[in-house]
DNA sequence: GTTTTTCATTCACATAGGTGAACAAAGGAA
DNA sequence: TTCCTTTGTTCACCTATGTGAATGAAAAAC
């Protein structure tokens, strides 16, 4: 079964009909490695539901890449800020990895809200997931030191060394490349 | 007229009677200083409307109240994830000063969406400002250096230090009252 | 395969911000 | 007013992370 199947089925109570509908509404698309499912600029127009592979969320900053996020298989892929507001991305979002992303059109996803208002529910999760990550992310960068930030986000995601370079995980914890080198070396 | 009216009117494009619905929804709640609109533990069911008066967000981390948000006049106090989520609430949400908010229950809420769709708008620019606003709090933190971060803050806030006490503002910023101290004296 | 580029590690040194103490200033309570 | 509590400032010293360079390892290009 795919995961996008079993995502909404366990997430979320909707009938196998329902089920049905909802996904009719999704398309497939594949991204090679270092495709981009949104760049800065662009007005972004779907969410994606990260089917198979990996992306990353980041901005260029001073010339630096600044990783603001990750997405893995069962995650969301979307620029809320951009899909909500209808304004341009200031974000990048890129895959690591050949990767598959079911679409849901913005357009579409009101469409199917108006005859489906559970669907409201998909929306406000992951408004939620979103905001809840970008909250515990602010909170972790006042509250923790760096080697904390990296044993949370290991706890959070055990298998990033396996694929997410490290200086991409740097930047992600907010310091640099050495530092995180010297924090592993550390333990 | 009240800071609410002119929000809703310059804000979104309702008509005279849409309005005169919406507003019938709110009702209008008091805060003496120091009291609660939300606390750890507790389900938010309102989103206020800060007609008059300021409120800080916080959580108690290692016994230390650390300050995450600030809310003054024409800002919107909820916190999303309880709301949304129905879930409790992991921070604290407090008045400051002698307040005034527009409250809207949650299910009045949706009822009103039912009838009035264009409420939604509502309701996305909210979720869309908290997202925001914490995005941009963890991009600060990734990219400026304290000083700058203070100088982002009173550029956004240019009276804060006439409504919040010093402290809060260091706190906010993830730093101590000395270093905040330090960084005002050098300037 | 070989070469080139990218990525990770280590080091010596620099700097921003934390720590704890002492003190001053401001504000509330009486 | 006076006293007491809260808030802000300054200082000397400490620690975590940044910086830039050198080196090695791994991956990509040829």
């Amino acid at each position: 079964m795919k995961n996008i199947q079993s995502y909404i089925e366990n997430t979320f109570s909707f009938s196998p009909l329902e089920i049905e509908k909802i996904l009719k509404c999704f398309t497939l698309k594949s991204f090679q490695k270092k495709e981009y499912f949104l760049r800065e600029g662009q007005y972004c127009k779907n969410v994606g539901f990260v089917e198979k592979g990996n992306f990353i969320y980041y901005q260029i900053i001073n010339g630096e890449e600044k990783i603001c996020d990750f997405a893995f298989e069962n995650d969301w892929v979307s620029h809320y800020k951009s899909l909500l507001g209808n304004i341009p991305s200031e974000i990048n979002i890129k895959a690591l990895e050949n990767s598959e992303l079911y679409l849901l059109n913005i357009d579409k996803m009101e469409e199917l809200s108006q005859t489906l208002p559970k669907v409201n529910l998909i929306r406000s999760t992951l408004a939620e997931q979103y905001f809840t990550k970008s909250t515990q992310r602010a909170t972790n960068l006042i509250n923790l030191d760096a080697k904390n930030r990296y044993q949370a986000l290991l706890k959070e995601i055990p298998f990033i060394h396996q694929r997410v370079p490290q200086y991409y995980i740097a930047s992600y914890l907010g310091i640099k490349p050495q530092s995180l080198s010297r924090i592993r070396s550390e333990k």
